[in-house]
DNA sequence: CGCTTAATTTAGAACTAGCTTAAATAAGAT
DNA sequence: ATCTTATTTAAGCTAGTTCTAAATTAAGCG
């Protein structure tokens, strides 16, 4: 056995520098819990080209984040958790802050329209 | 108690981007265990100029991941790794894979050396 | 005060990241 | 083969980062 790369093949700072970018973080939390076709997400991300979001698609898939899935003229994304390590629990608190926020707003929201009808 | 910020008062986005940099990390690594001065740090790091340290280490302390302490014309830095939260786990696990691969190394030299010697 | 040491700020150069538009590939349908 | 749909690649632009060199602040000391 000569010189066997025995090291994990996720280095985890392609992961970090991966998910340091929002954009990145978007599409990652898209296709999180189902698998998603190239053309879905860029819909659904209306902010940029379609263009952009191949490129951090590559990227994302480059890291080791998602697994890519062919089928017929379709590309299917799906987020591979194991790519993440440490970098899971990031993740979710950033998101689980998001909620967070939305939540306070929707509450806010809800006082101010209550107040209104007083 | 109206409209309190109850949120933490480190945004995590901001560590996040702080230590996505290798160079950042570098200096974090170096006041993880003990304060250093500025110029300590600099004259450790020796890659790149003292501006170029301050201005990291700046950055590091805006995002709320080190702590500055003045004493006399001393400046003394030190890791906060409250404002980490599972950042942490990440910047151990890259830490500890850096230690593992000095090992490495250190091994495949002894072997080396051992068979010129043979 | 004027000198020295410690560190930062400023200004600008070099590099990098993420975006856009336009062109290219690739599979399927007609 | 041509056309359409899905997606990527290529080229170039802009904005942001990180660096260097020079100027600046700030504390301690003769």
């Amino acid at each position: 056995m000569q010189a066997a790369t025995r090291n994990p093949p996720v280095p985890i700072e392609a992961a970090m520098t991966a998910i340091a970018n929002g954009r990145r973080r978007q599409i990652l939390r898209l296709v999180w819990d189902a698998e998603r076709s190239a053309g879905d997400i860029a819909a659904t991300v209306h902010e940029v080209s379609w263009p952009a979001i191949s490129q951090s698609l590559r990227l994302l898939k480059d890291s080791g984040l998602i697994t890519e899935r062919r089928q017929g003229t379709h590309r299917y994304y799906k987020a591979d958790r194991r790519g993440l390590g440490p970098l899971e629990a990031v993740l979710r608190q950033m998101w689980m802050r998001d909620l967070g926020h939305l939540r306070e707003l929707a509450e806010q929201e809800a006082r101010s329209r209550k107040n209104r009808h007083d």
